[in-house]
DNA sequence: TGCATTATTTGACATAGGTCAAAGGAAACC
DNA sequence: GGTTTCCTTTGACCTATGTCAAATAATGCA
């Protein structure tokens, strides 16, 4: 998925205006398995993916990872509170695979945010619409069983199962890995 | 908290500006438990709160609550989701004591937001605001013990306790009132 | 003030899903 | 192509929290 086109579809830029907001981002190859944030770390980017599968995962006593959240092509990833508070972020950002991303600080994309309406209101939208989804997700953490969590996740990330181990898959949905290798086996 | 003195400190507003978009809300009284949004309805307003606490919540099997968050003073409130997307609201929403809310409907809030750049930046800084404390409820559901998303909730919202029934906390928690009547006893 | 209603606490018991440990599979690397 | 490493499945057992039911306590209202 093309930035351009990506950015068009949800506010109508005049194109001028798409160009020179373009011209903000950076194009840049990221390695699967290279992390784009540490826990600690404040993130100075916002990241949209073109190609790729990243998530961010929380890292927890004895060293054990907590996936919080998937992102794919198509979409803006980073980590958002850090980012957009200048906090020292709470968990890890990586690529699950090799990927081609364009990233683009926080003081640019402020200077954007200042220079375009559109560009407030595509702030305001991305935004609302992210809130959207993690209110759906913590609906089925907080009260479905781990089946119907499962299929959420289908809903949600329909092609991820192919694409990422278990494990990151199992922990995203607040279970264990023999919890959702039972599901997928159909007892239990 | 006045809404007025609200906004001033989040954007700074041109006073102009700020008189004419107050001029679009509404000040409304409401009563103690009666609904703002029933569930299945498209959630036509966005409030703020002078006065008074509301919750939102989930209408399950066998007609059990779940309270999905809690607004107090000084905070806007609505089935964001059913108000941005004009969906169907998936939950109620409920005023738990007598009340004194500013609303505006959707139609306004967007010529607000398309005459003043201002008013979209504001949208997008509460947007993204609520976003982290949802990530932040996620989190502590997510892998906390049912001890430990007790004190996260004493972060969130400090004097709620005193305001609600234990059976609203509980379900917000993701747990029993049972479970939480124990851990407020202490043991458990 | 006293009754009716609603909210909270307590106890006994049940269970979904966790933990630990080990065995298969798959994939990556030389 | 064989070996090392990582990923997934399976089994046996355990525990935090849920469910159900009943007893108190608090609150509202006549």
């Amino acid at each position: 998925m093309n930035l351009t086109t990506y950015l068009k579809n949800i506010v109508p830029f005049p194109s001028k205006e798409l160009e020179d907001i373009i011209s903000y981002f950076e194009r840049e190859s990221v390695q699967k398995n290279s992390p784009l944030v540490r826990k600690g770390q404040v993130c100075s980017k916002l990241y949209f993916i073109e190609k790729g599968v990243g998530r961010s995962y929380y890292l927890k006593e004895a060293g054990k990872e907590v996936t919080q959240w998937f992102f794919v092509e198509g979409q803006f990833m980073s980590s958002i509170e850090s980012f957009f508070q200048q906090d020292p972020s709470l968990y890890y950002l990586e690529m699950l695979e090799d990927a081609i991303v364009y990233s683009i600080s926080r003081e640019k994309l402020d200077l954007l945010f200042a220079r375009y309406h559109n560009m407030e209101k595509l702030g305001r939208l991305l935004s609302t619409e992210m809130l959207t989804r993690v209110v759906n997700k913590l609906s089925a953490i907080q009260f479905q069983t781990a089946r119907e969590r499962h299929d959420y996740m289908l809903t949600e990330f329909p092609d991820i199962a192919n694409r990422v181990p278990l494990g990151h898959i199992a922990s995203y949905l607040g279970m264990t890995q023999e919890t959702l290798s039972r599901i997928r086996r159909g007892n239990s």
